[in-house]
DNA sequence: ATGGTTGCTTAGCAA
């Protein structure tokens, strides 16, 4: 079982390439997508169904959004994280896929650390660690996947130094990072790697991909029984390149069977 | 050097 997160910056405008992208991984079972930006009636489901994809969306005008594509039914669908009833930005699904409860996150960016929206990304990441407690079962296999925007480690950023007053690497937020991981989630792409210079999101500014001016914000969090069956992860920096891309790429985790 | 790029929506915001 193949799980994959990518924040594609507009469902519209990267549809072919997210479509590309899935038959050459040779579809994935279960794929979360962040920053779709569109709202459910204009998601284009029909071309994800036409794959062998079950479509669940979560979506509004313009600005955020978030989709679950899975080859079997999920169940159990919930489209808001709670904790706020007058918060109705689209940013969160959860759902069963098999044995599995995934959660799909597009975690604020907060902007500026001090910022209102900067209040917001901790209110709303302290809401993700409160459904963690109230919704879910750290002692079955739960994935927490998606653009978090959040850099757990200075290595997980090309200029630390740079970046320590930025809200993507700021002490509060690694902090955040760190309760979700204390309620019982394992970094999948840290069982696999300790290097750094491996990055899933860079800035279409100034050359920052190709300069490799990046930061490893987007994750995939699993919990113990699947870490013990995670056996690879990757980051497909190939989606990134050329014309036409997501300023983030794919993180992708492969788990093997059930053992008996 | 306070820039630059993209997407949505149409000039300004968000990332």
């Amino acid at each position: 079982m193949r799980i994959a997160t990518w924040n594609v910056n507009s469902i519209r405008a990267r549809k072919e390439r997210v479509l590309d992208w899935l038959i050459r991984q040779q579809l994935p079972e279960i794929v979360c997508l962040q920053e779709t930006k569109v709202t459910d009636d204009a998601f284009p489901r029909r071309e994800f169904e036409d794959i062998g994809y079950w479509v669940t969306v979560c979506g509004q005008k313009t600005y955020n959004g978030v989709a679950l594509l899975s080859r079997s039914e999920p169940s159990q669908v919930v489209d808001h994280l709670g904790g706020d009833p007058e918060d109705r930005e689209a940013r969160f699904l959860s759902a069963y896929i098999a044995d599995v409860h995934i959660l799909c996150l597009y975690v604020p960016n907060g902007q500026v650390v001090g910022s209102e929206k900067f209040a917001y990304k901790r209110t709303w990441l302290s809401r993700v660690r409160h459904f963690l407690d109230a919704q879910c079962d750290a002692g079955k296999p739960l994935a927490l996947c998606g653009d978090l925007n959040i850099a757990p480690e200075a290595r997980d950023v090309h200029d630390p130094e740079e970046w320590q007053d930025s809200v993507l690497f700021h002490p509060d937020m690694r902090q955040a990072f760190a309760a979700l991981c204390g309620w019982g989630l394992v970094d999948t792409f840290r069982l696999h790697y300790v290097e750094g210079d491996l990055y899933s999101w860079w800035d279409y500014r100034q050359l920052a991909f190709p300069r490799n001016k990046g930061l490893r914000i987007d994750h995939i969090l699993v919990t113990q029984s699947l870490a013990e069956r995670c056996t690879d992860v990757a980051i497909d920096r190939e989606a990134r390149k050329g014309k036409g891309a997501s300023d983030h790429a794919p993180v992708i985790a492969e788990f093997g069977a059930v053992p008996e």
